[in-house]
DNA sequence: AACAATACCGAAACCGGTTTCGAAATAATT
DNA sequence: AATTATTTCGAAACCGGTTTCGGTATTGTT
């Protein structure tokens, strides 16, 4: 009956209609004042500049990014192209790294475009339409090749990107990644401190250099504790699930089969431990299974799988804060930051069954 | 030595540095000619079209997006904006969500703005910032509540955008779904037709109408199917592993303790499946249990978890085209999409262990 | 009181495109 | 040949801001 009274909630100002102009006009200034007297430049008058101010938010003006940046010559916006994902498991990764990216990124007054890769063409080819249309001043990069394409282009081009992931020419560009050789020489560590000898291995696809790393990181641990290097242990996968059922059968079907296998990733993991059940392979009894990335669900299966983690926050955090700074000052030196993982023990590991009688003395 | 040499490699042009400006100056034409000549303009010769075109991409011509977009007054750009994640793994829909739209949208010439919600403050305040900066012509949401405060804000804004999922205003706006509804009665149906009688359900966080529906769906088969609604069987969730363990132990820990668990996302089904294993039961052959959403971990695990599942890419791929339609042509009527889901067996389901004796005949 | 310094704001160019309008050149019509 | 119709392009406004430059008006100095 009465629509006159105030209801609690706030009477919405209609918005996007005002325009600078329009508030100029009615303060009876010009265009450029008021920009300034917004923008806090000095040679504005305080009391022209709050009668600005109040103007503005009453009539609830805010400014067309558009036009701002075109003015200013930015965009204010990074790119982040989505690599052709090969139907993997668990891409848990991604959906929380852009949110941590893009949170961060606000956080400068930059947004975050996001192209999805098309498969067809080249992998540097959204780059090259994002930099020539002028649509981003930056990008950021995840799931680094060891030779980068993606790399080769911007570095050609000289523009803003960091990398999350190491690559052949980390020393031209900022980088930021997981230290996945200490991670797995931890983990490796803990697998021989259990009792394991014969550990196996399944990496990740030869392109990447984190799945290097990670293989390095397990050879050199081997090594200092005097384990052989046995190559049949060693299995390339590709960061699936199915790469790493076949992987495990490789392993598992051996005259003499591995305690524990170390895998490149979680999703490989999976595919191990599924391949290992249909096998007869009780885990961890007869098979310690270790992963990487720490995805939630690994908490949820039977037995748990124990993982190395890392935070993807602090990742997409540090990541923008290299960019943001490249962005500033584009000439400064060439930085890099190395964050570690921690084992996660779940439960998918433990003491191998038969106790393994070699000499467990530092090697010397 | 010899550094002349053409290699196979084509020489880049370097991008970037030429406007529209030069072209025309170095035609002896006026920008106005040269953009109309580009554009595909009648007034054109064909001759000197040629010319420009020519030029154009000799020298690497791309036009300034950001100035193009501010002359022809859109943004040629989609927001998304994340909701708040709960740290939970529900999110391997999200990417390849994200992934589908951005497809999608790129073959409109349409850019994917994704923006994270800062959950401290009020749910609708980035799509305000956006709407009111004018960075985006319209709005991808996703994981709809039944009284959705975004809907309201955009309705209110006679702004564009599509959701996915419904919500109570959904005669106003387009939409697009799964019918949750019917998935849930297949699935009922079909653990009915293999003999339970005794059916849990676990539902999602009430405020999402897509949890109700598939909870309207079970109990509408129950009802279908002769078999009385125990409300103890109905145990509310809140869509992560957590909520599911929870759910579990209250269903499972009753004097008589459902054979089968209907799950509200698979999830909830994870989390039911793990609390079932410390609770002694086996699955299937104890307990059925089936979830919803398809996630490809679930093939992974033991036993391999019975899904409901839809086509992301799809979802992505009609939302896009709703959305354009209603850029195109705002004041066309409403429409919405219904797709279906499909259940996907893959072992964690079965018959009861102890026949149940109850009339199976048609109910008159 | 005359002059220099300072505070404040308007005018205009600019960012890089698009689009309307009209004029000149060319072709068609009678 | 004179008139009309077409083709083709230039000129200029426009999108909505930012920023430089210069000119008053005011204040400060001697």
């Amino acid at each position: 009956m009465n629509d006159m009274k105030a209801g609690p909630e706030e009477e919405w100002v209609k918005s996007g209609e005002v325009r600078i102009s329009d508030l100029a006009a009615e303060l009876g200034l010009t265009k450029g004042t008021v920009s300034r007297a917004l923008n806090g430049y000095e040679d504005i008058s305080k009391k022209t500049r709050k009668r600005v101010m109040e103007a503005a938010t009453k009539r609830g003006y805010v400014p067309t990014t558009q036009a701002r940046r075109l003015a200013m010559g930015l965009t204010e916006t990074i790119g982040l192209v989505l690599p052709p994902m090969p139907s993997q498991p668990v891409n848990t990764f991604v959906s929380e790294f852009i949110n941590s990216v893009s949170a961060a990124l606000h956080l400068h007054g930059y947004d975050l475009l996001v192209h999805s890769a098309n498969s067809e063409e080249s992998e540097v080819e959204p780059y090259r339409r994002l930099v020539q249309s002028r649509k981003v001043d930056g990008f950021i990069i995840f799931r680094t090749n060891e030779k980068d394409p993606r790399v080769n282009y911007l570095l050609n081009e000289g523009f803003p990107f960091v990398t999350h992931g190491r690559t052949t020419r980390m020393a031209e560009h900022d980088w930021f990644d997981i230290d996945g050789e200490k991670a797995f020489r931890d983990a490796t560590s803990h697998l021989i401190k259990l009792g394991h000898q014969r550990i196996g291995f399944v990496g990740g696809g030869k392109e990447f250099f984190s799945a290097q790393l990670r293989l390095k990181g397990f050879r050199t641990m081997l090594k200092e504790s005097c384990l052989e290097k046995v190559p049949s242990l060693e299995q390339p996968g590709d960061l699936t699930g199915q790469g790493g059922e076949i992987a495990a059968q490789n392993l598992l079907k051996q005259t003499r089969p591995p305690t524990a296998i170390l895998c490149a990733n979680d999703a490989t993991a999976l595919g191990v431990m599924k391949a290992a059940r249909e096998l007869g392979f009780n885990i961890p009894e007869e098979l310690s299974v270790i992963g990487y990335d720490g995805i939630a669900l690994g908490a949820y299966i039977d037995p748990p799988l124990t993982t190395l983690t890392f935070s993807i926050e602090e990742s997409g955090k540090e990541m923008v804060n290299l960019l943001m700074r490249r962005l500033k000052s584009p000439d400064l030196p060439v930085i890099s930051k190395l964050a570690s993982a921690i084992l996660k023990l779940r439960g998918s590991e433990g003491p191998p069954s038969s106790i393994q009688n070699k000499n467990m003395e530092n090697c010397l």
